[in-house]
DNA sequence: AAGGCAAATGTTTTT
DNA sequence: CATTTGCCTT
């Protein structure tokens, strides 16, 4: 291949990236501005024009789509299979250093991936034993807490103990914690990078290795690394790594889960001899679509900059929907898809798009009613379902008896009898002799510790295992777990459970044979097994691209991030949902809010609906509440937008406002979002919501001291400071 | 030990 | 409203 076939097909800047030889390389690139493409092209020229092995060079995303894609387009544009070349997700690549280095990791050789559901069992299960209220300290807080400060590369023993009972409360489980997982030979998702961090910085040996061997690394999406994964970046790369960094500081949303969009804002500082190129020509929008998103994340503070724009036309205008109640927004939605597709259109080029979760409810019903196939994507993933998992914990224990949380699974289920006493003197036993739930257990039924029924049930278990182990010589992988499925009593189970939900576990579980049967283990030494549950733990199988199917796509903004659709909804813009209600107070989390506008217009190729409810229920029936419009549909540029209204404005007037989209205002109340006031009793505060209008309309105001107040607006007396 | 009923509880989620 | 959770009964 030579260079040109390489760079014809990209635009001066991508081609300015893709062959750029300073030391560093941070490429800014925009929504749809192609950046995927220029990490791939840039990967080649290393190769083949600059003749690096590809045996030095790593290149890492977040996920295992990502990784899939690039290593099949790398191998495509490269024509040959990637030879050495390190390309995967920070996770997977991770995993990979410490299954090479597990003893100098200080881990178990066998050594497993607790999932963020095991986590929180584990958690549950501590703090239990440290006679924790769980009202008072809820243990998904305390998960969030924990993987936060691993999120921060911070150890239990990093932290100062203090007088503050929360902090005090976290750290004793945290450390507990830490107990657990190392007895257990379990390792969380942030371990895993933690770990392998650690694993370079005290062994200098193990570290100048990968220094020596990885001169190049490539970074997608760098706006999302967290600090463990800037840090990781760093110490791999040393004086004389050269880093491509590519991503979009407007497109960090992962904030709230330990995302630093300051590692790609700082890049330039730590790595020097930085050479910055931005991508700004979109190929995906209309200019009007773009012109909507510049406009609206302009108003963030202090962007790298960027400004997207296409050679493509206006396009049409963004339309705007003022709906009724949630189910005037669902019903004109799929009015406007019926349209669409009697154009001759497809509907998996629609997407439906919102804040939460629970928003997609009644466009479900609505889509139902209307006969309009579709998926709703997010909630649960293959890997994670029950089914599944219980599934995955008989094979696990196959392959390891000591493996506890796999243990804990199933010991009883289906139901054989091992009750909670039973299974708590096993527990008690375990911690006495620090031994696994196994080993406790087999002590105690020969040792005659059991009453009889309990005894006999444990030992029957054990013997299910060991008989179920014996199958795994030379069946294959999918008839293995054929069988696995079928002595567990597993199918027996769902099989027997009624209406729907037991028909599609059954189903589930045949597809878990089928992804046995389609899965080709990589590496010869270790056995076919061992390598699906490693594999399964670190991808969760989202089954996104599925069978191709033409049905319309709900998803969250979130999950949209990296997709494109001709015809993109945007629902609930509501102030309280989005942005969302948590996120008003801080600053920063309002930022993070905007960007997700930002990625959510710019998922539209062609057309984009953006619509709000003026009323909206919370939670099925109910009264509902009257949420302000989103502040982000007054940032979109009056000239952009048109504003649809099918009925004349009966129930309640615009809340536009006669002066038009620019308007910040509580519609007709003289005050304004936003706006700072002054109460005669609580001092000073700032408005943050209106609710309902003439005159029982009420002010949500945050006062400093006091906190929120709702005043009914005639007789608060609110004056403007 | 297992099943049934009332009460609690509801951002976003790459790995 | 709909789903999950924990308590209570058998």
């Amino acid at each position: 291949m030579d260079v040109t076939t390489i760079l014809e097909t990209l635009n001066p800047a991508q081609q300015e990236a893709v062959v750029s030889d300073r030391k560093h390389l941070l490429v800014l690139a925009g929504a749809g501005s192609g950046k995927t493409r220029v990490l791939v092209h840039r990967i080649t020229w290393k190769v083949q024009v600059e003749n690096i092995a590809p045996h030095a060079i790593l290149a890492v995303t977040f996920t295992n789509k990502a990784a899939r894609e690039m290593r099949e387009r790398i191998d495509r544009l490269l024509g040959f299979s990637l030879k050495g070349m390190w390309v995967g997700t920070f996770h997977g690549l991770a995993h990979r250093l410490l299954k090479l280095h597990w003893r100098d990791a200080e881990l178990d050789e066998n050594f497993q991936i607790l999932d963020s559901d095991d986590q929180l069992r584990f958690i549950k299960r501590i703090m239990k034993n440290l006679n924790l209220d769980e009202q008072r300290w809820p243990p998904r807080q305390a998960q969030w807490w924990i993987n936060a400060q691993k999120d921060e590369g911070i150890r239990a023993s990093h932290i100062q103990s203090t007088d503050d009972p929360y902090i005090k409360t976290m750290l004793d489980v945290y450390r507990e914690y830490e107990v657990t997982c190392k007895r257990s030979g379990v390792i969380d998702f942030a371990e895993l990078l933690l770990r392998s961090l650690e694993l370079w910085r005290q062994n200098s040996a193990v570290l100048s290795h990968y220094q020596q061997r990885f001169k190049h690394v490539l970074v997608d999406e760098f706006q999302d690394t967290n600090a463990v994964q800037y840090a990781w970046l760093r110490v791999l790369a040393g004086k004389l790594g050269e880093v491509t960094a590519v991503g979009d500081d407007d497109q960090s949303i992962y904030g709230w889960r330990g995302a630093k969009v300051e590692n790609i804002r700082n890049f330039q500082v730590h790595f020097e001899e930085t050479h910055l190129v931005r991508l700004e020509q979109n190929y995906r929008s209309t200019s009007n679509i773009l012109r909507a998103a510049n406009a609206v994340i302009q108003r963030n503070a202090g962007r790298l900059g960027k400004k997207l724009w296409t050679d493509a036309g206006d396009g049409e205008a963004v339309a705007l929907y003022a709906a009724h109640n949630e189910h005037d927004e669902a019903r004109y939605i799929t009015d406007r898809i019926n349209n669409w597709l009697s154009d001759g259109n497809r509907r998996d080029e629609i997407a439906i798009l919102y804040r939460s979760n629970r928003i997609s409810r009644v466009l479900e019903g609505a889509l139902l009613q209307a006969d309009i196939p579709f998926r709703v994507y997010g909630g649960q993933r293959f890997y994670e379902r029950i089914e599944i998992k219980n599934t995955l914990a008989y094979l696990r224990l196959i392959v390891d008896r000591c493996n506890d949380s796999a243990y804990e699974r199933v010991v009883n289920f289906p139901p054989r009898g091992i009750g909670d006493r039973t299974l708590e003197s096993i527990r008690q036993e375990a911690r006495k002799q620090d031994s696994s739930l196994w080993e406790a257990a087999l002590a105690m039924t020969s040792g005659g510790r059991l009453s009889g029924r309990a005894s006999n049930a444990v030992e029957g278990f054990a013997e299910l295992i060991n008989s179920m182990s014996e199958d795994l010589t030379d069946a294959t992988l999918a008839n293995f777990a054929e069988t696995a499925i079928q002595k567990s009593g597993l199918k027996d189970f769902y099989r027997r459970e009624k209406g729907e939900v037991g028909l599609s576990r059954v189903e589930n579980l045949e597809e878990l044979v089928a992804a046995c049967r389609n899965f080709y283990p990589d590496e010869e030494e270790r056995s076919e097994l061992l390598q699906f549950l490693d594999q399964v733990s670190l991808d969760a199988g989202d089954r996104r691209v599925e069978d191709g199917e033409d049905a319309v796509q709900l998803m969250t903004l979130h999950s949209a991030k990296g997709l494109e659709f001709p015809l993109v909804f945007m629902v609930a813009l509501e102030e309280n949902i989005f942005p969302s209600k948590m996120s008003l107070d801080e600053p920063g989390r309002l930022e993070e809010e905007r960007r997700l506008a930002y990625v959510g217009i710019t998922r539209a190729k062609k057309k984009l609906f953006i619509s709000y409810a003026e009323n909206r229920s919370m939670y099925g029936a109910g009264s509902g509440s009257y949420n302000p419009i989103s502040r982000f549909i007054r940032e979109i540029p009056a000239g952009v937008l048109e504003e649809v209204r099918l009925r004349s404005a009966i129930t309640r007037p615009t809340s536009l406002g006669s002066r038009g989209l620019q308007s910040d205002e509580g519609e007709g109340t003289g005050f304004y979002l936003g706006q700072q006031v002054n109460h005669q009793v609580y001092g000073e505060g700032v408005i943050l919501n209106f609710e309902g209008n003439g005159p029982r309309a009420r002010v949500h105001v945050k006062f400093a001291g006091v906190g929120m107040k709702i005043l009914i607006l005639s007789s608060a007396r609110l004056s403007p400071t």
